[in-house]
RNA sequence: GUGGAUGUAGCUCAGCAGGUAGAGCCCCGGAUUGUGGAUCCGGCUGUCGUGGGUUCGAGCCCCAUCAUCCACCCCA
């Protein structure tokens, strides 16, 4: 019996890794250049690191997660979202003491869902996370982060930026109240999942796609009525940041986050063109978390990049063609392989270049047929007329240009002018 | 977790009152014995998702199971 992909599980092939690789290199690039740095977490924490950090009520908790025991009984979990485990390296390591860590971090994470298009049970993200800075300017600078990433990706025009500010704590306790007394009387009106909602996480209500729910909220009472005026201040500094560096936002006053660690400011790139899969990216500040965590009291904000959910916009709205190298050594005879494979390796290091060592035993015509297939922009050939001349054969396969014999000095020097090497 | 659709070659798909599998693309070779892309010629490729059942006979019907997709849900 042939063995099969575990279900949710998804193998990334190229030409498709060669896509990936394009879209994490342009977002670390740009978090790199606003000085985030690399943390490198486990894939594994104990199960109750999330139960406190994300929150008990939540989806993601409650049935959503890997967990395990280990040998001698305690429990574990595969990591469902990166910020808790971040959160805990920064206090273990002593990072957050008189200083401001603004880090990145990639990899997988896990949670345990019906598979659909853009939502496998392993998926990747970017995450950034920055501690210590309580101010507007640092939500700011995350989302300008994100407008220029994507930018960059040539997504701007498929994404959609929504903010809106939550409050802290307390003004949600209250709201969550008056929201819970202006439902109750209305419950027959909300659908099943919001109705369980109404004691355990009511704000999710307010995102709930059902119409009928939508209906009865019509007249409740508002989030925004409830902020506070430093949530107020904060939100309105945020936002006229944005405004005066051109990002284009929508405020959703309905847009509340699934994780129980958010306050103030919270955020969510969306697109239109993934279907359900809509959301790519949300983040937020979230105050409270580190103190609840058992460091002491530090602002941050962060936020999370589903990166399958960009890789798949970006094939869907970006066209590319991958090469799968630059330079094809071509041999001819099986008598000059030795002198080829110098040659090849000598262009390899003097051009940084992608250059595919040659194959013996296949003829000219399908050597350059493979190498024109791969995508390579040049073959060098070396046969018995080169090894005389003391040259070789460089020939474009790109470009209407005139193959030229040249010593293997010349043509690396001309090679290493053009091509960054791939990746 | 709920509801629905779909699984045939590497890919996209055809196949029919149930009679034992086909096309295009891809790939390989040749025309062109040291030169790719176009054209022409030839060739290779299948546990018909898996297991069971009905039948003389199943890709097609029935049951189960697995996977994918869509929506719900959930989040990134």
């Amino acid at each position: 019996m042939r063995s099969s992909l575990v279900r949710g599980m998804r193998d990334i092939l190229p030409p498709a890794s060669a896509r990936w690789r394009e879209v994490e290199k342009t977002v670390l690039g740009v978090l790199v250049g606003h000085g985030y740095q690399e943390i490198r977490l486990p894939l594994i924490e104990g199960t109750e690191l999330f139960q406190r950090g994300v929150g008990e009520a939540t989806d993601l908790v409650e049935k959503e997660m890997y967990s395990l025991k280990d040998r001698k009984g305690k429990d574990l979990s595969l990591r469902p979202e990166g910020t808790a485990g971040c959160v805990r390296a920064c206090i273990d390591g002593g990072l957050l003491r008189g200083r401001t860590p603004r880090l990145w971090y990639q990899g997988s994470m896990f949670r345990y869902e019906r598979p659909q298009k853009g939502r496998s049970r392993e998926f990747s993200q970017i995450g950034a996370e920055a501690f210590g800075l309580p101010g507007p300017e640092l939500d700011f600078e995350l989302v300008a982060m994100l407008a220029q990433a994507f930018a960059e990706l040539g997504l701007g025009p498929f994404l959609r930026l929504e903010i809106n500010s939550i409050g802290s704590a307390q003004d949600r306790e209250r709201y969550r109240a008056a929201l819970v007394s202006y439902l109750k009387p209305l419950v027959e009106e909300l659908d099943g999942d919001s109705r369980r909602r109404l004691d355990t996480n009511p704000l999710r209500i307010l995102d709930s796609k059902a119409e009928s729910t939508q209906r009865a909220l019509a007249h409740a009472p508002r989030l925004e009525d409830f902020l506070n005026e430093t949530a107020e201040g904060h939100f309105a500094a945020v936002r006229r940041m944005l405004d005066s560096a051109g990002i284009e936002y929508r405020v959703n006053r309905r847009l509340v986050r699934g994780l129980d660690y958010y306050n103030d400011t919270v955020f969510e790139w969306v697109t239109d063109e993934l279907g359900a899969q809509a959301q790519v990216c949300g983040g937020g500040r979230y105050d409270g978390l580190v103190a609840l965590l058992g460091g002491s009291s530090t602002p941050a904000a962060g936020f999370g990049i589903g990166l399958d959910r960009v890789v798949l916009l970006h094939e869907q709205c970006v066209a590319r063609d991958y090469a799968e190298v630059d330079v094809q050594c071509v041999v001819v005879g099986e008598e000059h392989l030795t002198r080829a494979l110098a040659v090849a390796d000598e262009l390899r290091r003097r051009t940084g270049l992608r250059v595919l060592a040659p194959a013996a035993g296949a003829g000219v015509g399908s050597q350059l047929r493979r190498a024109d297939r791969s995508g390579a922009l040049w073959a060098v050939i070396v046969g018995g007329d080169e090894v005389e001349s003391g040259r070789i054969s460089l020939k474009w396969l790109r470009e209407r240009k005139e193959q030229t014999a040249l010593t293997v000095d010349e043509a690396a020097s001309l090679l290493a002018s053009s091509g960054d090497g791939g990746c």
